[in-house]
Formats: structure tokens, sequence, C-alpha cells
DNA sequence: CACCGGCACG
């Protein structure tokens, strides 16, 4: 086992800024505020006598339990104080169980999900259908593809009829994990369903012929949507226009988007967004700024992906100066950076090695009330790792575990390796710890295999490994 | 609460 007394000096340090910008209330490697107020409030409802009455509690909103198991994101525990409830007596109901069921879903114990399913279903607990759209939607993002099909025929043994609707999810996991076929199969069958196809239908099937490349095709069911009287809406538009200025045909997508206007469909945030993407990609960035004042003059409320558009066009082409200005000019207006904008800044920096300047957009963004996710924290670690600064990214990975992100295999290898390069053997060994107490939860299989296959060429530290794994 | 489209990583 590994040693688990090392305390690196890293880690000092870093828990020493933290606590530094806690003094300031601004939960700066905290994602999920409530979090640790939670576990306190967990342990005092269990060390005193009465905890929560839930019985009596059950005419007054929010019902105590379900807003606890809203603010909890650690499924386990979540699971915990469900059985906690259940044993004082408590009985569960529909929006409790469904909170708990897209909790699971989201973090994917999919076998939690299974059981407390079977649970609904001896209990006759009737499910809405909307819990079954999120089940198949959180599965083909897994590429679960067969679980979800399997959920979608279950659905009548819930008691739960089907509609357009979990048809139309259907579907789009077929389309989004390449599975056009089974996509086509479904199609033919939904008359013996007795499933009327709505323009979601036909959105996703226009989406799976764009995917393949096929115009043809695409029209082809534009013209049918026509013919059906199903009536296409901005989003049917927004799939064309975004394919034609993929191709850098910005004018025949341009036409599209004339045509749209011409059918009385208001053009949207999205539908200038990819106007503007397909002039940027053509050079033609000023029209694309112009394009972005055009909408607001046109009553289109401009959105953030606008600006987005933008800076992505900018940051490629290694202009910060204009980023910059571009920012401010976001913050005259009022409108706020997102995560994507901010992925988008620390990105640039990390891929030019100003790592420092990356750091800082991470504290910034916080500050700002906005919260890294994994993504961002695997930029700035893996930022340092391509700098050589491996005690820096090991402050930010512990920040990242902190805030119950995980990293990638990779990163966690090049950090190891690197800190054991500088001698920094105990700030590795943590490092493997807390990798060994998550790898489990993570579905982090073979972790130790490749850290170690890594090491075959220094003798020592293999040695070493092999002594902190076993 | 959640059927489809859009700016970030790999």
């Amino acid at each position: 086992m590994i040693n688990s007394r090392v305390k690196p000096a890293t880690i000092t340090l870093s828990t020493l800024i933290i606590h530094n910008l806690a003094q300031f209330r601004i939960p700066i490697f905290q994602s999920q505020p409530y979090h640790s107020h939670h576990r306190t409030h967990r342990h005092t409802s269990k060390s005193s006598p009465e905890p929560h009455k839930p019985t009596r509690n059950l005419l007054r909103k929010p019902i105590p339990l379900l807003a606890d198991l809203k603010q909890i994101q650690d499924p386990d525990e979540a699971i915990s104080l469900f059985h906690d409830y259940q044993q004082m007596g408590f009985k569960h109901d529909y929006p409790t169980y469904s909170c708990l069921v897209y909790k699971l879903a989201k973090s994917r114990n999919f076998e939690a999900v299974e059981s407390l399913l079977g649970y609904l279903q001896t209990h006759y607990i009737r499910c809405k259908e909307t819990l079954f759209i999120g089940l198949i939607q959180h599965y083909g993002k897994a590429q679960l593809v067969d679980n979800a099909v399997e959920l979608f025929h279950k659905m009548g043994s819930f008691n739960c009829s089907r509609s357009v609707q979990s048809f139309n999810a259907i579907l789009n996991v077929f389309v989004d994990n390449g599975r056009s076929e089974s996509a086509n199969e479904m199609l033919r069958s939904c008359s013996k369903m007795g499933i009327w196809l709505n323009s979601v239908s036909f959105n996703i099937i226009i989406k799976m012929w764009l995917e393949k490349g096929d115009w043809e095709m695409a029209r082809q069911l534009f013209d049918e949507m026509l013919e059906r009287e199903v009536e296409p809406t901005v989003v049917t538009y927004n799939c064309q226009i975004g394919f034609l200025c993929k191709k850098g045909d910005v004018e025949g997508a341009k036409s599209l988007f004339q045509d749209m206007v011409k059918k009385g469909k208001k053009a949207n945030a999205v539908s200038y967004a990819l106007l503007m993407e397909g002039l940027c990609s053509l050079g033609r960035y000023k029209e694309a700024k112009k394009l972005m004042f055009d909408m607001e003059y046109q009553g289109c409320k401009l959105k953030i992906v606008n600006y987005g558009v933008l800076m992505t066009d900018l940051l490629k082409r290694g202009e910060i100066g204009e980023a910059n200005s571009l920012l401010v000019e976001m913050k005259k207006r009022r409108v706020k950076p997102d995560i994507v904008i901010y992925n988008m800044l620390i990105n640039y920096f990390c891929k030019e090695g100003k790592t420092t300047e990356a750091y800082r957009m991470l504290v910034d963004m916080q500050i700002a009330g906005c919260y890294p996710i994994a993504i961002t924290y695997r930029m700035v670690v893996d930022g340092f790792c391509k700098t050589g600064e491996f005690e820096e990214g090991l402050k930010v990975l512990n920040a990242m575990l902190m805030s119950r992100h995980f990293p990638r295999m990779e990163t966690v290898r090049c950090l190891i390796l690197g800190l054991l390069d500088k001698g920094k053997v105990e700030d590795a060994c943590f490092v493997l710890e807390e990798m060994e107490k998550r790898k489990k939860k993570f579905n982090f299989d073979s972790w130790e295999v490749i850290v170690k296959d890594s090491c075959t060429s220094d003798r020592s530290v293999r040695q070493l490994l092999d002594e902190l794994v076993f």
C-alpha cells in the first residue's frame, strides 16, 4: 500500500492559497460550494437524537430530503441519505426517486439506476416519460446504445406510454452513435408503434444525412417534411445553414437564411452564429462582426455564443490583443464570459506555454463566479506539465480533485513522471494515492500498469513504483 | 426539469 502519512510541501502551499481566498468567501477551488456545508449538516443530523421528521414535513415545501438530495453531488452519499430516510420510515415519492435516478445517471452509475428502476417497477410507482427520456439520453452519451434501446422497450412495463418524444430521444441516440441503419429501421416501424413523426424527428434525420455528407438526401427529407405538412423549425434551417457554412458555401447558407425569414421563421442567435462562423473560416472576420451588430438591429437577441465564434477565430489566429479588446467590449455591454469563453482563453495560453496567464485566468474566472469544469482543469494541468512546472501542475490537480473533477490518465502519468524526475517522490506518492482512492469510482482500470509501463527505462523509478502500488 | 441545432478539450 502507499504510505498515507506523506504530506507533500506543495499541498500545504495550495491549501494555504485556498484558505486565503476562502477568507474572502470566494469558493475558488470548490465548484460546488454546498458540499462542505452538507457534510457537516449530515453529521449533525446523524448524531442528534431526533433528526428530520420527514412525515411531519410532508406538506411543507421543500421536503427536506428532496432539498438535501438536490444539493448532494456525490451519488453514493445521495444513496445513503436516501436509505437513512427510508429506515426512519419515510415513504419516498416520485420526485425523490426521479431526482436520485438523474443523479445516478449523471455520474454514470447505471447499475444503481437499473436497480432503482426495478424497485420503482415492483412497487408500481408510476414514472413520467421525461425520466425515461433523460435516461435514454444519458445512455446515449455513454455510448450504451443497447441499454438505451432496452429501456425504450421496457417503458410499457412501467405503465408509461411512449410518445414521439421518447421515440425521438432513441432515434437521436442512434444517429449520434453512428447507427444510421438502426435509425432507419426505427423510422420504418414508427407507424406500427402508433407514432407520428414531428418536426424534431425530421430534424434528427436531416442531421443524420448531413453528418454523412449527403446533402441531397437531407434536402429530400426536407421536401418530404413539407409534403407531410410537418412545419420546419428554425433548427431545421440551422442544421442546413451550418452544413453549408462548414463546406465554405456561406452564400448558399445566406440564401437559405433568407428563405427561412421569408417563410416567417425568425432567425435566432444560433442562425447568426453559424453564418458568422462561416464568414470567419473564410477569413472574413470583419463581416462576421458586422453581422453580429446587424442581428441586434434585426431584433435578435445577442447571445454569448456569438462572441464565442469571434473569440475562437481571434485566438486561432493568435490575435491575443484583439481577443482582449473583445473581452473588454463584452464587459462594456454587460455580457458575462461563460465557461466556454474562459476555456478558449486558457487553452490559448496553455498552447503558447504561457502558464502564468492560464493560471491567473483559472483564478479570475472563479472570482467572476464562473467555475472550472474538468476540461478547464485538464488544460491547465497539461499546460504545466508541458512546461515542466510539475509542482504547479500538482497544485491545480489537487484543486481539481477537490472539486470532484477527474484528470485524464495521460495527464496523471505525465505529472507523476515529471515529479519523480525532479526528485519529488513524496508528491508523486500523493498523486498515486489520490488516484488509488478514486480509481474504482471513476472506472480507472489499469492506470498502475500504464504508469509502470512508462517507467521501464528507469529501473530505480520502476522499483519504487512497484513498492508504491503493491 | 430534459425530443433536435450553436462557441471550449481530445
